[in-house]
DNA sequence: ACGGAGCCTAATGTATACAATGACACTCGG
DNA sequence: CCGAGTGTCATTGTATACATTAGGCTCCGT
């Protein structure tokens, strides 16, 4: 794609994510474009991206914020994640190839690896993570269902929560993993439907148990 | 939202669903904007949009051409739609005013009068067709899954099948929402969806029947 | 004749200038 | 003192010019 306006909008991503850019923060399309080094015309661009995908809001005047995050908006995201990302397991449980299969157990055996190190890599969890769910999607061969994903994925939310995630939280997600993997070996749709469910669902409630204490998130991600 | 880029839009997605522009065709920026107008600036916010909505696909090198559509594509969209107008439905049970289901009601006499005129109304059906749909997806409450719908319902194929309902079509469509409605009065969700899940696929069935005849569906369009 | 390299053309990406539109504050009148 | 109206400022929307890059065509060499 091109060059400014994808580095546009990792930037600006990236500030969301990190809370450089707090929720309900006003975003003038100079000021960024300065930030950025960049024009306003790849900013624009990007914040149509962003904005397409709920990290932006857009007031009634077209003025751009950081779109906040209630609990219960959370729960919808994980709701259709769920939704969305077991449907692609029971597609991809029918047309998974024995590479991608292998390419899911490499990942599985990385985030293992990441786990039980020492000092477990949270990094190297996150991106395996990423990678193995990765192959589901490629996997189910539904441009739709790929493309709708792509939007839930990258928010601020589900990125964040493996990195509340406790020891028990990682070994958890990873055993599930391997449950996925043996559903997907033994092409049972029904049974990697229903392993998704679950592990999206105890996604979900990680995340929620870990934000009813820590009431102000932004200082807690702050201090990342 | 901004006059030129939105009219430039509209006029484009307009295109492609009447097959002025047919599948597959290569989409210039600048034979766009001296078609409709306007810059280059306006016509490329659009063709965002659309690529978003996948009614556009771009080649490895940025080059725009109307997405064309398989069988099996066509059955992704209505088996995602289904997913997605379920769930709504199934928050919408719990969640719809009385307000609401008036407005339900009022579409759904408004399409039975479209039907059952001397000439069925398929504009008018069309219309209310849409607004029923929508007043589930604004009771569902969900801005997610609003979204999402929002991308998928503008699709051509989506657009087009009402067009080719025969009688019996029109009618099976009017009593399942008389269905929808029931089970929205008596705020049962898994009715809803019950009866959602089976419209939608309902819908897709009849669109592919009448697809397997009519092999060159650009010719039958232009015909319309 | 076939293939590759280089230039030429056309289309997209970016920057900037200008236009339009909304927000805000200040003033003037009641 | 409060409110409405107007003028100014900030911000977004659009147009256009320029940069960059992909694709094709020709010409040369083998």
């Amino acid at each position: 794609m091109s060059r400014a306006s994808d580095r546009a909008y990792e930037m600006i991503r990236d500030m969301i994510l990190s809370g450089d850019l707090p929720s309900g923060a006003k975003i003038g399309e100079e000021a960024l474009a300065e930030q950025c080094g960049v024009s306003r015309t790849p900013i624009r661009e990007a914040l149509g991206r962003l904005e397409a995908e709920l990290l932006i809001r857009r007031s009634d005047t077209q003025r751009s914020f950081v779109a906040d995050w209630s609990l219960e908006d959370v729960e919808e995201v994980f709701e259709l994640r769920g939704l969305l990302e077991s449907r692609a397991a029971r597609r991809a449980a029918t047309r998974i190839s024995h590479s991608q299969i292998e390419r899911l157990k490499t990942h599985h055996a990385a985030i293992g690896q990441a786990i039980y190190a020492q000092t477990p890599d949270t990094q190297q969890f996150v991106e395996h993570n990423h990678l193995f769910h990765s192959v589901i999607l490629e996997a189910s061969a539904s441009a739709e269902l790929t493309s709708m994903l792509a939007r839930i994925i990258e928010r601020p939310i589900v990125h964040r929560t493996a990195r509340n995630y406790s020891f028990d939280d990682l070994e958890r997600s990873h055993r599930q993993h391997g449950e996925l993997v043996a559903a997907f070996e033994q092409r049972d749709p029904a049974w990697a439907e229903a392993v998704m469910v679950s592990h999206i669902r105890r996604a979900f409630h990680t995340y929620a148990n870990a934000h009813i204490d820590q009431r102000i998130p932004d200082v807690a991600q702050a201090a990342e």
